[in-house]
DNA sequence: AGCACGCCGACT
DNA sequence: GTCGGCGTGCTC
């Protein structure tokens, strides 16, 4: 500077504020007073506008008036900081690199980890100062919840700090009588005593505290509602001991209590482990009704959750010794290295984790356990909780709100250091992880598809580095992404490739399609699979078809002019529904009457042409006129207790040839079937996206897996008319490693993931033209940005959808690039008419 | 001129 | 998200 003059410029301390969309809109972060205490993650309440609002303290600084931007003067100090609420630094931080990574604003990414309703959950609580004459003589007088790990920093500031203490009188001046009595209200109640929004306090209490605070008997603090600890323990649930029971249950009385059946066979998928009542609940879609029943009727009985129920773990064999090893050496030295745990259904994966989680354990870490979707977590939880009791904390958000805020806090405060949940379970408050699983790491569940549209295995892998700990990403069929990173040494790969003796992998045979077509006799059944089938009835097995449509048939078409029920909000054919006789339109529920006469030409030739699951059902039952056929579909499943009704039938034998599609493929085992038939592998492999080779290979690969989980050998028929696509030759030898090895080269020649980063840029809204000028600007805009491959503005595979037009454009970025200039590029582009989505990693390009 | 309604921007 | 300001357009 010339001359030397110092001109004192004045700075202020100042708290960045990340405001809860919920209550303060997407943009929303403000920044206060900070207040000597306040940190990153803290959670506070702020006044904004006229009202207050929750949020959460980002950055801490000093600043000037000039880089603020606006005066001090409007610089207001946030109303209350909120004990037991505050967020862990790393999960501050993973929020912040979700907004980054995945282009969306930071209120959108921390929403993710605030608990539900917590608003709703705040508590006043007002708690003895400990020096005051009388508080001292009853010795102790701490706020009874040393459990919280932060509460000794979240406590040193109160309402008072945040204001200049005024005229504090000296305790010890005369109380009035109701003064008195609730001092000794407080004392009685441990010294603090809470004012909840469910159990308020008389107005007049309240009015007494405040006295009291200002005579510094009292201190006054906004805290998250303490969690009441369950007299007795928590209730915990577990299958009855007697399996001759159940099983008799399930083949006779099941199909008349089919809730009670469906909670008992998802329940089998995991041992006899212990489930909370909201665990089942939520597993099984049942109410406290059936719950009450199967423990009036022996079926599930009480039980402690640290009551185990497998005498012994599983002795690893020793491909499993060398991945737990593998993995205990890096959780030993929080290393935050990933490793991909590559092992086929029945070859001990869980075991490897349960392992190393318990190591982690042992140190004194927190595990985090992910899995693709909760209803079919049966297995992992009652693993789990087999092995580590009431140390676990299922969340996820079918959870109800009450049990799933629960264990968010039993996660906050340490009584529940493992942790398991569905992909929002990243944001777990957990301070301290020594192991990440993330288990079926290639389902595409991983990826959010609503903003924040973060793909968990990107956020598992950044939180590893953020705790320093391993991510062990397991599969038996990996992404292409994963393996081709394993390849490359950016993952760890253990592979287990034995499978315990009882399981066998089914024979699959692969049926052409386009056989028949040749020959003139298209069937729906090709000879093999019907043999098959007529086979399996005879041995008294049952049967799966699978087909992933469901109606009658995709659309009704004129014969003589080729004209199409379409619907008239979106850009796809209307499917006919044989049950209610109606036209309907699977992506916005429209509905009509199919024309008795082609409204274009008016011929009397329109019919329903292709296959739905409704119309296998009926040609299925037709051919086995002595079988009993069901389907289950999203059409029967909207029908309360349909879903359990047949699951019910087909478990208890009732039903013999169970048509469905995705529905029935996961998550339940049926001793009793030894066939599974894919109807056409081609829908999914028909689909015009860069993975969908990929997502058929995975797809028959788990329908296989639906064959013979009994005793008897399982037999599974593929019908396609893509016999040689390597989807369906590998599937049928299952053999992963060879269909990646094509794979990847695809990959390679096109530029596709792993081999590029792409972002889908979608844009839409009511005004077609409106949509097509605003893609041209997009993409106008994009080309500025560096080292981006346009592809595009091409109009959506579903090019309108609910009466929204739908344009977008695909960019190409070098692999690992970050996405922030696509960001940055459309900023603004936005308006009231026009959505504009950015989609990092996307998983589905429709 | 006075008021209802809806859009848009601010909220620190 | 929610509020208030302001412009539009209708009514008295």
């Amino acid at each position: 500077m010339n001359g030397g003059t110092l001109v004192a410029v004045q700075t202020e301390r100042v708290v960045d504020v990340v405001i809860d969309p919920r209550s303060g809109g997407a943009q929303a972060v403000y920044t206060y007073l900070a207040t000597p205490e306040v940190g990153p993650g803290d959670s506070l309440v702020v006044p904004l506008g006229n009202r207050t609002a929750l949020g959460f303290a980002s950055r801490v600084y000093e600043t000037t008036e000039a880089d603020l931007g606006f005066p001090f003067a409007s610089l207001k100090p946030p109303t209350s900081l909120v004990r037991g609420l505050g967020l862990p630094p790393q999960l501050a931080q993973l929020a912040r690199f979700t907004a980054e990574e995945y282009i969306c604003p930071l209120p959108i990414a921390l929403s993710a980890a605030i608990p539900p309703g917590a608003r709703d959950r705040l508590t006043t609580s007002w708690t003895l100062v400990r020096n005051s004459e009388l508080g001292a003589r009853n010795g102790e007088l701490g706020n009874g919840r040393s459990s919280h790990k932060s509460a000794d920093k979240e406590s040193g500031i109160s309402s008072s700090a945040l204001r200049v203490p005024s005229s504090r009188e000296t305790p010890g001046s005369p109380l009035s009588p109701l003064q008195q009595e609730v001092f000794r209200f407080i004392q009685e109640s441990g010294g603090v005593i809470y004012d909840t929004k469910t159990k308020k306090l008389p107005a007049a209490t309240v009015r007494a505290l405040k006295l009291l605070k200002g005579k510094g008997w009292v201190e006054q603090n906004l805290e998250i509602t303490p969690i009441e600890e369950r007299k007795g323990g928590e209730r915990f649930l577990r299958l009855s001991a007697d399996e001759n029971r159940i099983d008799k249950f399930l083949t006779q009385e099941g199909k008349r209590k089919p809730a009670q059946a469906l909670t008992l066979m998802r329940l089998q998928t995991a041992e006899r482990a212990s489930f909370s009542a909201g665990e089942i609940k939520s597993l099984a879609g049942v109410t406290d009704a059936t719950l009450k029943a199967l423990v009036e009727n022996g079926l599930l009985e009480q039980t402690s959750a640290d009551e185990k129920a497998l005498p012994t773990p599983p002795s690893p064999n020793r491909y499993q010794q060398l991945a737990i090893e593998a993995i205990v050496d890096a959780v030993q030295a929080k290393e935050s290295r990933s490793f991909l745990l590559f092992g086929v259904t029945g070859s001990g994966k869980t075991e490897v984790y349960l392992r190393a989680a318990a190591e982690a354990l042992r140190l004194g870490r927190q595990v985090l356990y992910l899995v693709p979707e909760i209803a079919l977590a049966a297995q992992g939880i009652g693993r789990l909780r087999d092995r580590f009791g009431s140390k676990v904390a299922v969340l996820h958000s079918e959870l109800p709100p009450a049990e799933r805020f629960r264990n968010w806090m039993r996660a906050r405060n340490g009584q529940a250091p493992v942790v398991l949940g569905a992909r929002s379970a990243l944001f777990a408050p957990l301070d301290n992880i020594g192991l990440i699983v993330l288990d079926e790491e290639h389902e595409g569940s991983f990826k959010q598809e609503s903003a924040p549209r973060y793909h968990s295995k990107t956020l598992a892998l950044e939180l590893g580095r953020l705790h320093g700990c391993p991510v062990v990403l397991g599969s038996a069929t990996p992404s292409i992404e994963s393996f081709w990173e394993a390849d490359q040494d950016r993952h760890t790969l253990l592979v287990l490739p034995e499978r315990a003796a009882s399981a066998r992998l089914p024979e699959v045979h692969v049926d052409d399609l386009g056989e028949g077509y040749r020959s003139g006799h298209p069937a729906l059944l090709c000879q093999d699979l019907y043999d098959r089938l007529t086979e399996t009835l005879k041995e008294k097995h049952q049967a799966i078809l699978f087909l992933n449509r469901r109606a009658y048939a995709p659309f009704i078409i004129c014969r003589d002019c080729g004209w199409q029920a379409r619907c008239p909000h979106c850009a796809v054919s209307l499917s006919f529904h044989r049950r209610d006789r109606r036209l309907r339109c699977h992506h916005c529920g429209y509905s009509e009457l199919p024309p008795d006469q082609c409204p274009k030409c008016r011929g009397l030739r329109v019919s329903p042409f292709g296959v739905g699951t409704e119309k296998v059902e009926e040609m299925v039952g037709e051919m086995f006129p002595e079988a009993v056929v069901a389907r289950l579909d999203r059409d029967v499943a909207r029908k309360k207790g349909a879903m359990e009704d047949i699951f019910a039938r087909f478990r208890s034998g009732d039903v013999h040839i169970l048509v469905g599609t995705q529905m029935v493929a996961k998550g339940l085992d049926f001793p009793n079937v030894t066939l599974v038939g894919v109807i056409a592998a081609d829908l999914s492999l028909n689909i015009p996206d860069f993975r969908s080779g990929e997502r058929t290979f995975q797809l028959l690969s788990q329908v296989s897996g639906r064959a013979g989980r009994g005793q008897a050998a399982g037999h599974v028929v593929i019908q396609t008319f893509n016999p040689l696509h390597p989807a369906v030759q590998f599937a049928q030898t299952h053999d992963y490693v060879a269909f990646y090895e094509g794979a990847i080269l695809e990959r390679r020649e096109a530029n596709y993931p792993p081999f590029c980063r792409l972002v889908n840029v979608l844009l839409t809204g009511p005004s077609r033209t409106q949509i097509l000028e605003a893609s041209t600007e997009a993409a106008a805009r994009l080309q500025e940005v560096e080292n981006v491959e346009i592809l595009g503005p091409v109009d959506c595979a579903l090019e309108r959808l609910q009466n929204r037009w739908r344009r977008h454009i695909l960019l190409k970025l070098p692999a690992g690039a970050s996405a922030h200039g696509v960001g940055v590029a459309l900023l603004g582009l936005a308006g009231k008419d026009l959505q504009v989505m950015v989609d990092v990693d996307p998983y589905s390009l429709m």
